[in-house]
DNA sequence: AATGCTAGAGAACTTTCGTTCTCAAAGCAA
DNA sequence: TTGCTTTGAGAACGAAAGTTCTCTAGCATT
């Protein structure tokens, strides 16, 4: 099984395009030009572009959460946990052609037009927010730092998106540990 | 002067259009309809539509950035000055038809393929973080600090729009409180 | 070998959108 | 009034993009 599904490729060509140069910009022709599928297969495989794009989203939520949960599952205690989230990001950020999330960037361009997109959105960050809220729990500390850990990683992800550097991940890293000795500082 | 200009009117719709549905999903057949304007008198009053998006993220810089410096201007201690970036941010999450940061939304749609409207969107951002940068060395504390408490801002900006809540403000708040208090403390 | 099915390449169709053009009405000067 | 300029309303144009259609070449089956 070396071969990809003709709609797997298809995902893998529209998810590189769409984070490349946005949603919008990226046409079927483009895509029928990056993949070499004629356009009666693509929409042999697919119904419209929109389902397209939906399964590009779909893809990407189970690919960012597997290999989040994998790579703090390396980790054993409980508070590196929650620090390994932003080595996570720092290690997403240094890869090229990294322009931001593509959920935030989703968002922003069709959430306002786009029901079915708007909910994946929502869907996915809620998901990282309830990932972060289990892992503080294990940690014994208190739900608001969830939120505020949550915050410091959706902040770093879009300063490194426009300012294009990776820093943010650092200095989000540096906060969270701060925050996180504070909030498991018994509070008389 | 109670009649605006043309040119502002202009601005002032695709502001508000742009900000409600995105700004690709806007034509200028809309934009004519919302104002009244004939196509010629806006293609007399603006080269091109980029024009006029250029025009609505400049005017959108101004406004905010006179907002937020005159909000924190009122208060006078240099740490509270700091907190009250968060509240001017809750209220603004507040505001009905609230959709987000339009320089974050304009920057997912269009910076890969506008290098006008990226150039702006990373200079207000720039902008911002100076802003509070001036305000923490105010407070006599490491310019570490600024870089954290405008992550904690963009991640309470994105937190928001895409939940479509106003919690993260306060969450932000809560978080900068405490990362404030641990710079300014003395460390051995 | 002949026939029928499949699939690819890309032309074609339709809609949308940015931009320009036409035409007629209205204001204004002499 | 007459003629000139300006301006608005919207038609028209050209390009782009999503979707469908046609035609042909290849392959399988009998």
């Amino acid at each position: 099984m070396i071969e990809k599904s003709v709609r797997d490729r298809l995902i893998g060509s529209a998810g590189d395009l769409y984070n490349l140069r946005g949603i919008q910009s990226v046409g079927m022709d483009d895509l029928r030009t990056a993949t070499g599928i004629s356009l009666k297969a693509i929409y042999g495989a697919f119904p419209s572009k929109n389902a397209i794009i939906l399964a590009v989203l779909d893809k990407r939520h189970d690919d960012w959460t597997t290999s989040l949960s994998h790579r703090v599952s390396l980790v054993a205690d409980p508070e590196e946990k929650l620090l390994e989230v932003y080595e996570y990001l720092f290690d997403w950020f240094s890869e090229p052609g990294f322009r931001g999330c593509g959920f935030i960037n989703s968002f922003a361009e069709l959430g306002a037009v786009n029901p079915e997109v708007r909910q994946r959105v929502q869907e996915h960050k809620e998901a990282f927010q309830t990932f972060i809220a289990e892992l503080v729990t294990a940690a014994h500390a208190e739900p608001e730092l969830a939120a505020q850990l949550a915050i410091l990683a959706e902040g770093a992800q879009t300063t490194a998106a426009i300012a294009g550097t990776t820093s943010s991940a650092k200095h989000a890293r540096r906060a969270a540990e701060i925050l996180i000795a504070a909030a498991l500082m018994p509070t008389p």
